[in-house]
DNA sequence: ATAGGGTTAG
């Protein structure tokens, strides 16, 4: 007869959480007494924050906490769940840990975005003598992903070496190069690649499209296909994302409509978010809205918010309205929007909506998150915001920032102070438009890298029209290349050009 | 005998 845990590790390794939880009540009544691979095998069946507070409480009881296992598991379920702080807790007293503990912490912070974290713990695992390995170094790429650190991630590049042709840990590495903006390396790597999954060519897809290479998303998708690999849900969104930033309306309607037929995937979701896109670039507005009603799924914000940026292009102002207040009503905090919707009021002389507005963001205490830039420069990342002045050169960049602007001025830049359907807060005069964090970035990258170089750079809020006619001549007159990464797209800024046809 | 870690979108 097969033994307790036995059976629970493998209803939990089916996924069957409940059945796996059951037994452990089961076992507890016959009176068998559950040990530390009973725990690890029952943890992972667990599902609910509820049962793994209860499972922890138990596992304290039987004094098992310090078992490396049941600890490595425990943390890992914690940061599963999203409850960083207590799995933080479950690791702190740790006294003896392994490798694979390290890297369930520092992947755990890399998988909840918080690439700060993960890297910091990945100094402190270095230190305390530990080598990384294909796991480890997975969890750094993705670490260096999310905070678009290019030259760490190309350091972690070399120790990926060693571990020859790992396909989860190059997809990652892959990932890091298109997230960074670097298609090159991301080419080279893909490549490289002497096997390729879903994953890889999903990655790749998505990564020439999000930066703004369409027409090559498509043609590698074609290679998939020839290549005899299935693609799925992602990979289609890939597709569409690169059909709907071409203006490939035909194309994107072709593949939305018949991707059931051609590759048995219903229609998610998110595709019908990037469709949305698709027909709101192309100024078809009344299809989009017609769309979002007849979608059969209850419409999120995302589908609203691509419907907005529809607006601010095709500058309709009616729809804006409406299109705003859907996504307020789905999420009263955006701060942004509600900004939007003032200077939309404002600028039509509506005044009592525009205090509404206002007061409605007081009384909920929304706050716009200050604009912020990070540049990754000589391994050291410095990060400018909007209203602070803490960096120390930076009375040089401002000055060098002032000459720019009056050559630029020269050149027939006009600072563009129609914000009404961008969410600029306050009075932007040209005054402040001047200080925005992208632009102390950039003259700062300017300042401190040779003229070859990229000038990389990742933003926490979208990047405003202003800047954006900022950085294209910029690219005109110095002969630079930009690229911005905010957190939707990304722009690459060359010969006074964007790639992303100034649509975002 | 029975146990723990990594990749795409959002």
């Amino acid at each position: 007869m097969l033994s307790w845990t036995t059976m629970i590790s493998a209803y939990a390794n089916a996924k069957l959480n409940a059945k796996a939880l059951k037994y452990l009540i089961l076992m507890l009544r016959e009176g068998v007494v559950p040990n530390m691979f009973t725990y690890s095998s029952v943890l992972r069946a667990c599902d609910g924050f509820l049962s793994l507070t209860q499972l922890h409480c138990s596992i304290i009881k039987a004094g098992l906490e310090s078992d490396v296992f049941v600890r490595n598991t425990l943390f890992d379920i914690y940061s599963k769940l999203g409850e960083l702080q207590n799995a933080l807790g479950v690791v702190n007293e740790m006294v003896t840990g392994d490798l694979v503990v390290w890297n369930s912490i520092i992947g755990g912070f890399a998988q909840n975005s918080d690439g700060d974290e993960a890297l910091n713990l990945y100094k402190r695992m270095k230190r305390a003598s530990f080598p990384p390995d294909q796991s480890t170094l997975t969890s750094v790429m993705r670490a260096c992903t999310g905070l678009a650190l290019l030259e760490l991630g190309r350091q972690a590049h070399v120790q990926v070496i060693k571990f020859d042709q790992d396909l989860i840990l190059n997809n990652a590495l892959l990932d890091m190069y298109c997230k960074c903006g670097n298609l090159k390396d991301a080419n080279f790597v893909f490549t490289k690649m002497l096997e390729k999954d879903v994953i890889s060519w999903s990655t790749m897809i998505a990564g020439l499209a999000q930066n703004g290479f369409s027409r090559e998303a498509l043609n590698l998708f074609q290679s998939m296909k020839d290549y005899g690999a299935k693609p799925y849900y992602i990979t289609i969104l890939g597709v569409l994302f690169a059909c709907s930033h071409a203006g490939l309306v035909e194309d994107g309607w072709y593949y939305f409509q018949s991707m059931k037929k051609l590759f048995g995937i219903n229609p998610g979701r998110e595709h019908y978010g990037c469709i949305i896109d698709l027909l709101g670039r192309a100024a078809k507005l009344d299809q989009a809205i017609k769309l979002i009603h007849k979608m059969g799924f209850e419409p999120d914000a995302v589908k609203w918010r691509a419907l907005l940026s529809a607006c601010r292009v095709h500058r309709n102002v009616d729809l804006a309205i409406f299109a705003a207040k859907q996504i307020l009503k789905l999420d009263p905090e955006d701060a942004g929007t509600y900004i939007l919707l003032s200077n939309i009021y404002a600028n039509s002389q509506r005044w009592y909506e525009v205090a509404e507005v206002r007061r409605t963001m007081k009384a909920k205490g929304v706050r716009k998150e200050p604009g912020c830039s990070w540049i990754e420069v000589n391994k050291k990342i410095h990060a400018f915001i909007l209203g602070d002045n803490s960096h120390p050169q930076i009375d040089e960049i401002n000055s060098h920032l002032n000459q720019l602007i009056h050559r630029l001025m020269g050149l027939g830049y006009v600072p563009d102070t129609n914000f009404v359907l961008q969410d600029l807060e306050g009075e932007q005069s040209e005054d402040s438009l001047r200080y925005h964090s992208e632009k102390l970035a950039i003259v700062f990258g300017m300042i401190s890298m040779s003229r070859g170089k990229t000038i990389r750079i990742r933003k926490n809020i979208r990047i405003c029209g202003d800047c954006h006619i900022f950085a294209k001549l910029l690219t005109k007159m110095e002969q630079r290349t930009i690229v911005i990464r905010d957190p939707i797209q990304y722009h690459h800024f060359q010969d006074g050009v964007c790639s992303c046809g100034d649509y975002w």
